[in-house]
Order: C-alpha cells, then sequence, then structure tokens
DNA sequence: TCGCTTCCATACCGAAGGTATGCAACTGGT
DNA sequence: ACCAGTTGCATACCTTCGGTATGGAAGCGA
C-alpha cells in the first residue's frame, strides 16, 4: 500500500503532531489578533483549527502557553522583517532608520497591536515579553545601534536603556499611527519624528 | 434622636452609596494592583470592601468599569502629584525635567506599574487609556512641553506626537527600572538617560 | 404615614479554563 | 507480523467566575 495515498492515512506520530500545532498557533495567532486574548475561548482556537480542545491541552499547557506560542512567532516575524529591511542599506546609519520605519510599517497590521503591544504585557508579563523581545525585535534594533554606534554616529551612554525607551518610543508611535483617521498618511509625519528622535539620540540634533 | 450616634446608623442614601463605591474602588485598586486584573475577582474585592457582588455590579456596570474607576483614580494621583513637583521648579525647562524624574520614582510602585502600563490596554483598549492619560498625565507632559516650547527650549514639529514618543520611552523606562536589581541607584542612570532624550528632543543635545 | 426609589444581599445561570478518562493510531521490539 | 506500550486526541466532567434576577431593608418625597 502507497503511504499518504490519502493525506489524513498513515502519518508518523511527528507528522500529526506538528500539523495540529502548526494549525492551533495558526488559528491562535488570527482569533487572539483579530478578537483579543480575553475574549477568544481555547474551544474557538481548537475549532478553528479542526480539533477540539483536548488537542489544546494536549500540546500546550494552557491558554497563555498558547499565547506565548503565538507571540513567539510574532516576533519571529517582525525581526526577520526588520532585518531583510536593515540588509538593504548600504551603511549602519541608514540602515537604523530603515528598520525604524519599517517597524512603523508593521504596526498598521491590527493583529500585531493587538497580539503585542496590546495583550502580551498583561497576558505574559512585562519580565516574558522584554526576554523574547530581546531575542528578536530589540537583538535587532540593538545590533543596529551598536553598529551604528561603531561608525562613530551614536553618542556615549547606556547603549540598552537607550534602546528601550527608543522601543517604547516606537511602540507608542506605531499605536498613534495606527489610531490615525489616514494612518497611510500619517505614517509619513510620525516617521520623521521618530527619525528626528533618532537622529537626536544619536546626537546629531540636525541630520534628517 | 441625633444623627450618626452610631456610624453605620441613620446615614443618607448619598452619604451610604459614596461610602460603598469609595471602599470597592479602594479594594480593587489595591487587590488589581497585587494580583492583576485577570486573577481578581469580583467577589473578591467586594468581600475586601466589606460587601458583596450585588453591591458592586449595583455601582458598576461590570468588571472593566471598576477597574476603568481604578485607572481613573491613578491617572488623578500622578497627575496631582507631577503638577506638585512641577511647581516647585522656578523654569519651564526644569519643571519639564523634575516632572519626567518624578514620573520615574512614581513607577517604582508596583500597583501602579500592574494597573496602568500593563493590564490597563488590555482591559480598556488603547483609545480609552490615551483618553483618559490625555486628561491626566498626558496633559500635564504636553503643558509642560508647550511651555518649554514657549520659552524657545523646543525645536519645531509635532509637539503632540513627540509628547506621546516621549511617554512611551518614559513608560519603557519606568518599567526597566523597576526590574532593576537595584531599582533606587538605576532611578539615576535612567533619569540621566531620560533627560538626555529629553534634552535631543528639544534640540539641545548637550543641555545636560 | 405611605407609595416610591435606592441600596445591597442571595440565589441562580451560562460560559470558559482546566482535568480525567477512554479510545484509536502509531512505534519499537521480538 | 504480532503485540505491549506510548502518543494524539476526543468526550465528559468539574470548578470558577462574570453577569443577571429576585427579594428585602433602608431612606425619601408627599
Amino acid at each position: 500500500m502507497i503511504p499518504s495515498a490519502r493525506p489524513t492515512a498513515r502519518r508518523t506520530q511527528a507528522e500529526r503532531s506538528d500539523a495540529t500545532t502548526a494549525q492551533l498557533v495558526a488559528a491562535a495567532q488570527r482569533l487572539f489578533g483579530r478578537d483579543g486574548y480575553a475574549t477568544t475561548s481555547i474551544v474557538a482556537v481548537a475549532a478553528d483549527a479542526g480539533v477540539t480542545k483536548g488537542a489544546a491541552y494536549h500540546h500546550f499547557e494552557g491558554k497563555a502557553a498558547l499565547f506565548h506560542a503565538v507571540f513567539v512567532r510574532e516576533q519571529e516575524e517582525i525581526a526577520a522583517e526588520l532585518e531583510r529591511a536593515a540588509a538593504e542599506e548600504p551603511d549602519a546609519w541608514s540602515a537604523l532608520r530603515r528598520g525604524c520605519r519599517r517597524f512603523l510599517e508593521h504596526c498598521l497590521d491590527p493583529g500585531f497591536r493587538r497580539i503585542v503591544l496590546l495583550d502580551a504585557p498583561a497576558v505574559l508579563g512585562w519580565e516574558t515579553v522584554r526576554e523574547i523581545e530581546y531575542a528578536h525585535t530589540l537583538r535587532v534594533l540593538t545590533g543596529g545601534m551598536r553598529a551604528a554606534a561603531a561608525a562613530g554616529h551614536i553618542g556615549d551612554g547606556d547603549l540598552d536603556v537607550r534602546c528601550q525607551m527608543m522601543f517604547g518610543a516606537l511602540c507608542e508611535a506605531g499605536m498613534l499611527l495606527a489610531r490615525s483617521p489616514d494612518p497611510a498618511s500619517a505614517l509619513t509625519s510620525v516617521t520623521a519624528e521618530a527619525e528626528r528622535l533618532l537622529s537626536a539620540l544619536a546626537g546629531r540634533a540636525s541630520a534628517l
């Protein structure tokens, strides 16, 4: 008998497990992003993934663990996107600016805002959130900052603290951006303020 | 018969109502601040206030409404504190710096962090949170910024956007501060970074 | 004094997170 | 190829909690 004649028959355990976990995370990302963590039930996520509660609780310790997986996935996506954007720029300084702009653009996605900026701190706690972000988004940002500092663009001081504060300002700007009646046009002005802030941080008050 | 011979007897309706609402808000502020919104039940708050669920649902539309009241109270407290601190300074620029430092100090309170910085966006939504903050904390901050701008300390640009981003950076710095092993000593270094950021925003890159 | 409203407690309901159980599919050894 | 043993997952159940309905006691206007 030919294996996988029908896609459901004769799958290995790892295949089944990976498939359902992927389905669950994808469904959770959609529903958490659309309706928020609190109003999204486990059964709804499971149903959207084509399974039941049992599968969800078999693969994840609970609702928060499922959200944790979604958050990590979200971070991996944005970090990869930022690195791709930064790689297109010739020097460290323009890469840093390009990354900030890219982050703001990414904030136009409602699911990202809901999961990463709104729910994550309350669900996972600040420590966990920043730990994960420090391995993804903040890693890219601090990397860009260090590169810019090595190129002599950045003034002295505590770079880690400065990156965190810059990051907080960017998140705030992202929410502000998305809230505006015309986000597409607001993107330019908010980006301008962000770049001004960046230039200011770098000790180049009139770089723009 | 003498009114209020015993404190419980012969109180007017408004008195009873005000007393229980105050008790409920105070209890909610304590429990939400200590255990977080999600893990704090209405009955726990009511019991801590010395009443039952019925009283809570009589005075508030639901759990979120109770949290809303707590959040407004937090904002009123911090705004008053900031205005008091700013009033002690001679000029607009030092008042602005003093206010930022004061805000960071206030972030050392775990209840404040939990309620205002962690839970509020998820529970009330970003729009509601910023609307309330714009009437309190952000009002004081933008007021200080405008005063500093009028005194010629601040460069041109969108002041509202800049205040929001500065506020985001301050919130982030507050969390970072509280997370550090020795918050009291970290306060000075984080404050230094914040003032540097402020100076940078003002177009005075070497003001500190 | 007497309807009427306000304040609040008790009883109840439904939804949702989490657990226990059971069964079917896969796996590894013989 | 067969057969323990494990894994993947569904179903049934429990508990907690937000929210509602009901009832009664305390003030209030007339």
